[in-house]
DNA sequence: ATATATAAGATATTTTTAGTCTTATATCGA
DNA sequence: TCGATATAAGACTAAAAATATCTTATATAT
């Protein structure tokens, strides 16, 4: 019952971005580096962030990603969801077909309502907010150049 | 992000000994049975259960597993949280020291209210409700003898 | 052309989940 | 009191998912 590691980095590597605006492209490397995820991992999942239209990849020399759209019309849960696919607390939720009585048990019922609840909420929070305050797990921005600590793990 | 099959089982278990009332002492193997979960996976669960104070058990021959207090004062929160512990949507909901700025940071807060929010939802639900209705993974109560297919899986 | 950067998928490692097995212990009833 | 039956408790195994890395290929700037 708690989101993985590539869906946390997901969110990371779009506030990283969001705080540059859209359009602006920066490395991989970089993004790597300032947001503590490890390189290759990041790039598995920039290209899921790219096929749900929210990134764009350039290749070759002096390649990286970019936003496509503004932070704020970015949500957390867009961002989610590209990564780890539709949110289903329970399995009853994802596959109805899984339980032989859904559309009538009462548990089923009561998971539905958190599901959408949750799903909401991710929804209200967009990027334009969450990039420009303070953050857990990103180093300061604009660049403090030359301090070289590891990034909030442990 | 998705309820383990070991909470599932918890709440199939409580649920059918809701159906029995509290006090009513049920074999292990007849639960097992109707709910479709391993007996042996169930003794598990059941012993967390009994650790959190929601069931009793009843060793030796007849034994089985009794509910301690009425179902109305049981919420299906309590039971999920007796058998994965205490919900928590990320990690640093549960370990905010996993973060070196969490008091501080946005995406931290939506987590934190989300996290609230669903386990509003789920200490609401009492099962004195979610047993009496239809249910997906329940064979039907009070007993229809002697029927055999298999209960509720796929 | 070459150096640099990402793409894409194969592979490996670790962790978690799920389930089973074994030995011990408790209780009922003959 | 003894044997049958039921659960306790934890060791053990298997399967699945998460996490991470490696390798070969491709794209682009200079």
């Amino acid at each position: 019952m708690r989101l993985t590691r590539a869906g946390e980095y997901g969110i990371r590597c779009v506030q990283h971005l969001a705080r540059h605006g859209k359009g602006t492209l920066v490395s991989r490397k970089e993004i790597a580096v300032r947001t503590d995820v490890p390189p290759h991992f990041l790039a598995k999942i920039a290209q899921q962030l790219a096929r749900a239209g929210i990134i764009e990849i350039q290749q070759g020399a002096n390649g990286g990603y970019r936003l496509l759209r503004d932070p704020s019309g970015i949500t957390l849960l867009a961002v989610i969801e590209a990564i780890i696919g539709e949110i289903s607390l329970n399995d009853c939720v994802g596959r109805p077909e899984s339980c032989h009585n859904s559309p009538l048990c009462t548990v089923h019922l009561i998971w539905n309502k958190a599901n959408q609840q949750l799903r909401a909420t991710l929804q209200e929070a967009d990027f334009a907010t969450l990039a420009k305050e303070e953050s857990c797990c990103l180093t300061p921005f604009p660049e403090t150049a030359g301090h070289k600590e590891p990034i909030g793990k442990k």
